[in-house]
DNA sequence: TATGTTCTGATTGTATACAAAAAACACAGG
DNA sequence: CCTGTGTTTTTTGTATACAATCAGAACATA
């Protein structure tokens, strides 16, 4: 998103909202700021370097990505999300991920989906590497999925699915850690290409559905068990 | 300005930079701010009566909303919408009001469709008084459909629709102007509570589907008419 | 102890000041 | 008349200052 940007500005000039903007979306998203936690503009002026000014101005565009909430005279801190907030959105992402689809298997060109073919495969491969850290996968995820995304040909419908997918970036230590997840994943990948390859729509629908709905079992699966954990935590 | 509000009702406190959001927002869409034009922080701080700093924090706002675009350095102007983006935007609309009227159907209570069909009811009034204007006119449809996003009892889908119809205020003066339009739309909504009033989803999919195609031809031949205006215009 | 109250420091909201870049202008030279 | 160049003005980007509000500590009182 803000990567092309930079691509497609021969001046790499970036105003400091944007890197304070991207700096704090890496974190929340990496979970190395906590749902729930406090985000004080004084602090992170100072941990980052920068006035207030362009802290505030990322808060604001953190707020509309609705990565963070604000109280009014109280500050910032990072969205929670409930697991109805998050079964929301996997909703409505199973229905754009069908539409996006159906337009990236009219549209795409040939070459678009060998460029698809070898995403499909580096992601493959890190899988195979048991040592690959799960930021490392997440990327390679993303990019797959990226790369459908702009065979649509609709620049709205990749806006919302990337911020629909974002903010399921913040569970992705949560389940890709299981190695079967993991293996499932790229077979599915497999799949939805060759029915891309084939041009069949309505398979490739069936796939992306299929896709998602594991993701969601996946995805409630984990979070239960982290929620068992933590109970049995409070318990002791 | 509101700060008699504040005054009056300490609890509704608002920053000024959602003030100036608003404000801001209300002329894009009712076109006072017509698109293209520039958004200079300085006349409009001293127009509403701030410093600079709200009127930038609104801006960033806007920026997400997809209302301003920003050019690094070079400042804020109100975004241009192509027909190719708006088409884009309505075929997104289709699949997400399909997903909202299918959920509203199984969620919404006796109630609720009592309260849309009330809802109904008042923008059909008004069309038939020819006297109403525009943006009552649009206000009352957009109530409509609210109730409808409401009842689908899924917070993120009601805000992107939200934003989606929003993208759509901004051509409410082209095509709200048809008298022949007003009427269909009241038919259509009037279509579409029998559905819900029944529970048959397949038919309020079926009807909603429709009322998203009509709306589409709808803007499109307002926005040829318009074109063949300013051509001619422009070739005299 | 519990409860309320006042003060204090911290934090956000807003305004302003200053720096840097871009745009507008003026003017010399072809 | 056009064009290039240097200068001024405007505008954005960033930092800082000040005001308003809130949270919590310290304290007093029942």
């Amino acid at each position: 998103m803000t990567q092309e940007n930079a691509m497609t500005n021969p001046e790499d000039y970036m105003p400091l909202r944007e890197v304070v903007f991207m700096t704090l979306r890496r974190q929340i998203l990496r979970g190395e700021l906590k749902p729930g936690e406090r985000l004080m503009e004084i602090s992170l002026a100072n941990k980052l370097g920068v006035s207030r000014t362009p802290i505030r101005e990322a808060i604001r565009m953190l707020e509309h990505e609705g990565l963070v909430v604000m109280v009014p005279r109280r500050g910032a801190h990072v969205a929670e999300i409930t697991r109805q907030e998050l079964n929301d959105v996997l909703e409505i992402r199973k229905t754009l991920e069908v539409l996006a689809i159906q337009r990236a298997c009219a549209n795409m060109t040939d070459r678009d989906i060998r460029q698809l073919r070898e995403a499909e495969e580096a992601f493959a491969i890190l899988v195979e590497r048991k040592d690959a850290d799960i930021t490392a996968l997440g990327e390679a995820d993303e990019h797959f999925h990226d790369i459908i995304y702009q065979g649509t040909n609709n620049r709205r419908l990749i806006q919302i699915l990337n911020n629909l997918r974002e903010q399921m970036y913040r569970f992705r230590v949560e389940y890709l850690k299981d190695i079967d997840i993991r293996q499932m994943l790229v077979r599915e990948h497999d799949a939805i290409v060759k029915a891309l390859e084939i041009r069949d729509t309505e398979e490739a629908v069936r796939l992306v559905t299929m896709h998602i709905d594991n993701q969601y079992r996946a995805i409630n699966k984990a979070l239960d068990e982290r929620d068992q954990e933590e109970s049995a935590k409070n318990a002791k």
